[in-house]
DNA sequence: GTATATGCAAACTGTTTGCAGGTGA
DNA sequence: TCACCTGCAAACAGTTTGCATATAC
């Protein structure tokens, strides 16, 4: 999908729930889809605080929250839960649905996809009369690296 | 496992690691293996706080978190992160390792295994260069009762 | 013009910690 | 005895919220 795509259908989704497209709004939307990397709250910040922009492009921790939720509730960004008490965020753009493996030494975070898991949870979910929604795996381990290093 | 074997296992744990036995370890202990459902410390506390007990049996915040905390390090209870903010826990008798559907309306959670996605998860870890410690799968959706109601 | 957003600081939730006094081995 | 424990209250981290002011439409 095109930036410009997901930008307008960004704006479409405010113009439809009544809200406005402000300036940090705006620039909030743009850094969080500018990497491909996962982001916590605190870090997103920071992004924004080491750019040396004019006043009221500023960007305040409240609406860095607000708007994360924001963009979270229209499926912009995803809610990762990678454990460490922070919310994790990732876009949506190009990134089709994937789980994650955590090196618990490093915090290295891998994705994959395996459509055979996919299609067993289906298949656990449905013969517990569930109806699924989504779900959430994490493989949580030593990296190859780490196993080195600690040798 | 006989709870009686476990109890033996919890104070040799204790011995072993030059802790002591207090009335509130003990209290805390027997709490947390007479339910078989999950509890996060504040559920806990408000079970404690129920009884009745005279001043020396009872147990502080503090000493609830410290204790969980000591007894999810020894292996007696596992800590469960069901993305509600809050650490739930769940003893381990009787409990072999299992995963969790969790109804996003009504929190109902039921306790699954398949053997088939335990060794998908190994496969897949092994082809990135990780070793497995852990994994944490939840698959979230609606329960049938539920999906009932909302009709 | 006016409803919606923002920034600030204060509130909140779940959890951890420092310290003075209590207690198990 | 004396190291280990506990209770208390204060600290903490991440996040949310109330309110006065600013701004998009």
């Amino acid at each position: 999908m095109k930036h410009e795509t997901i930008r307008r259908s960004f704006e479409d989704f405010l113009k439809t729930k009544g809200l406005r497209l402000t300036r940090q709004r705006s620039r909030i939307f743009e850094k969080a889809f500018a990497t491909h990397d996962h982001f916590t709250a605190e870090t997103f910040l920071g992004w924004l605080g080491e750019e040396d922009v004019p006043k009221p492009e500023r960007v305040s921790r409240a609406t860095v929250y607000r708007t994360l939720g924001l963009l979270t509730d229209g499926g912009f960004l995803e809610l990762l839960d990678v454990g460490s008490g922070e919310a994790h965020y990732e876009h949506v753009i190009g990134h089709k649905h994937h789980d994650h493996l955590i090196c618990s030494s490093c915090s290295r975070i891998v994705e994959f996809m395996d459509q055979r898991i996919e299609d067993l949870q289906e298949e656990i979910a449905r013969s517990h009369g569930f109806e699924l929604t989504h779900h959430d795996l994490r493989l949580m381990g030593i990296c190859k690296s780490c196993r080195r290093k600690a040798k």
